[in-house]
DNA sequence: CCGGCCTGTCGAAGCGCTTCGACGGAGTAT
DNA sequence: ATACTCCGTCGAAGCGCTTCGACAGGCCGG
């Protein structure tokens, strides 16, 4: 294992020189910096990671805290994972990946030890128990979701209430004046989990306004959850031709079922969906969706976090703007004369 | 922040003492180690990972090299990288998070930095650029996935050939006598990546050996690039009544087409899948399939690798029995008599 | 009763790096 | 020529921990 010292031998130099051509907090002429930078190429002297960050105090590891489950979002979680990873490194960071299971204590932990520098911190719960320490440390966190008090934290999210209305928006102008919602299990609205309750603030607020009627029906994902839960719709609301899925696991089930049930889509029903890109090209009909911007969230807590560590930056809430993208699910309401 | 110095100090001991009792690599009278756990806890007392790693030359770290694409095995990937993770965290390790970006860059820098102790890589390709780097460090490594030549090294994955030949089999004893592979895209052929190609071998092995018709078609995932090679296969091959699938993206694209076709499942074609367990559950039809054990790998792969770093453990290739789950998309071929 | 041997504790020497103050020498202003 | 500044470099002092050798005291067997 090559070392500081040895960079330094070898080029002639002290090893302060070697250290500030290296973190270049001082000036150093070109010609000594080329010999070092030499010595160091020549040598393959990577710096040790833990004497740095004793001597400096600074690990350059972003902590991500990536939910346990895995029982939704799965490529949103992964694609924001990757493009943390992928960021943090064009900063000089890298990334060390914690799972939910330690709770808060994952965060006294990192802190305490000093292992990382910063967290990102991901399935934020409406009240969550690690919000109180994040408040309480020096160390800067960016959350991605929304908790119900936002005080004195950063976050990044898409809004999702936004993102309701422009799905209600957009079968209104389709004509759909019975509008259905497919959303995530249960068990997501009795976690609170922000973002569904904020979708549906969205579309409930929309649709009152624009006039429709709205049913929102939580569903496991699966076929047969999926089977029961469209019988029960459409004997409730027998003329829905509209429908907005919140729940990856749910998309193509319902697909299935519409069909088999003679239901065309776009012709009979439409169907918008709130999902991944991929989710939504791949589909059996290529969906109307408005995409989680997941890579962006990712790259952008990076590099809100960065710039905290960098003395700049402060907090506050970005909502990313939604974006709905037409394609093949949705279309005029049937018998609908148009606008 | 609290240092081992001041939790001496409290309990009324030296630092070597408070380290020994947290190590234990030295005994220590019950008295004075109850003392000093009391001061640990009253000061909130964590250890300075860097001044850790830096004294004993061990960082407590686990890299994981998770590959940067996410056009394949995303759920599969996730599901690792997490079982990684908690089985580290099980075992006194936290986990960082490279992506394939770097390269072989990645495991100079991390070798080279003492970041981490060892090493898990994922998506290894046949001859994969990094594996020189890895046999030639001192380091433990783990692959998930099997290279060309597995000499020098540890590697733990699914018995893909195996795989293969179970499909087979399984299609075989139902009475399929033309039977079509729907392979992952060509792309992954083409960068050499081991699993398909050994499914591949043992899909073919086996059909051979029991006089079956096997024909292999790539594809990317997607209903159109679906839709193309289901025509171009039926046309090959009108008598197909055996599938199978190695590919996420192109599960639900296939049956969708094979429904709209009017060719009923189970009824009239079988289709075996080698997927996650939640693709095949949650598919619209509940799919007969061999399931990607990716928890297990990743519990595997980290356990090597603390053997490993304890001294014990060795370099051998484990691959793991897949196991096929009978469910609603498999039947007996059409007039099958039975055996 | 003494030498040898555990057991439990301590002191001190680093681990490899960053960073601060110091300093020689060149350049600039007086 | 003197006084001053600035630039480039160096030496040394830690950062908080691990670990090695030392040592005091209690126990044993001879």
């Amino acid at each position: 294992m090559v070392t500081l010292a040895e960079v330094a031998q070898h080029a002639g130099v002290s090893a302060s020189t070697v250290s500030y051509v290296l973190s270049g907090k001082r000036s150093i002429s070109t010609t000594t910096r080329q010999r070092v930078e030499e010595s160091i190429r020549t040598l393959g002297y990577h710096p040790n990671a833990g004497a740095r960050a004793l001597a400096s105090s600074r690990s350059n590891i972003i902590a991500l805290m990536i939910p346990l489950r895995t029982d939704m979002y799965v490529p949103v979680m992964m694609e924001i994972a990757i493009a943390v990873a992928t960021t943090a490194r064009a900063h000089g960071y890298d990334v060390l990946l914690l799972t939910g299971e330690e709770g808060p204590d994952a965060v006294r932990r990192v802190t305490g030890s000093g292992l990382a520098d910063a967290m990102i911190v991901m399935d934020v719960e409406l009240r969550d128990e690690r919000l109180p320490l994040l408040r309480g440390t020096d160390r800067p966190s960016v959350l991605i979701g929304l908790p119900a008090d936002t005080s004195g934290l950063t976050c990044v999210d898409l809004d999702f209430r936004a993102t309701g209305a422009l799905c209600v928006e957009h079968l209104a102008s389709l004509g759909h004046r019975d509008i259905a919602v497919i959303g995530e299990a249960p068990g997501v609205y009795e976690r609170h989990t922000g973002f569904a309750e904020r979708t549906l603030q969205g579309l409930r607020g929309r649709a009152l306004e624009l006039g429709l009627r709205l049913l929102h029906r939580p569903c496991e994902g699966g076929y047969d959850a999926m089977a029961l839960t469209l019988s029960r719709i459409f004997d409730e609301r027998p003329g829905t031709s509209g429908f907005v899925v919140q729940n990856e696991a749910a998309v193509e089930p319902l697909l299935a079922l519409l069909r088999q049930q003679g239901r065309a889509v776009p012709e009979d029903v439409s169907v918008v969906a709130v999902c991944p890109e991929q989710v939504a090209t791949q589909a059996s009909v290529r969906l109307t969706s408005v995409a989680v911007p997941a890579q962006e969230m990712g790259r952008h807590a990076v590099e809100q976090l960065v710039a905290k560590l960098g003395g700049r930056g402060s907090d506050e809430v970005v909502l990313l703007p939604p974006e709905l993208t037409v394609r093949a699910s949705s279309g005029p309401a049937p018998g609908w004369a148009g606008p």
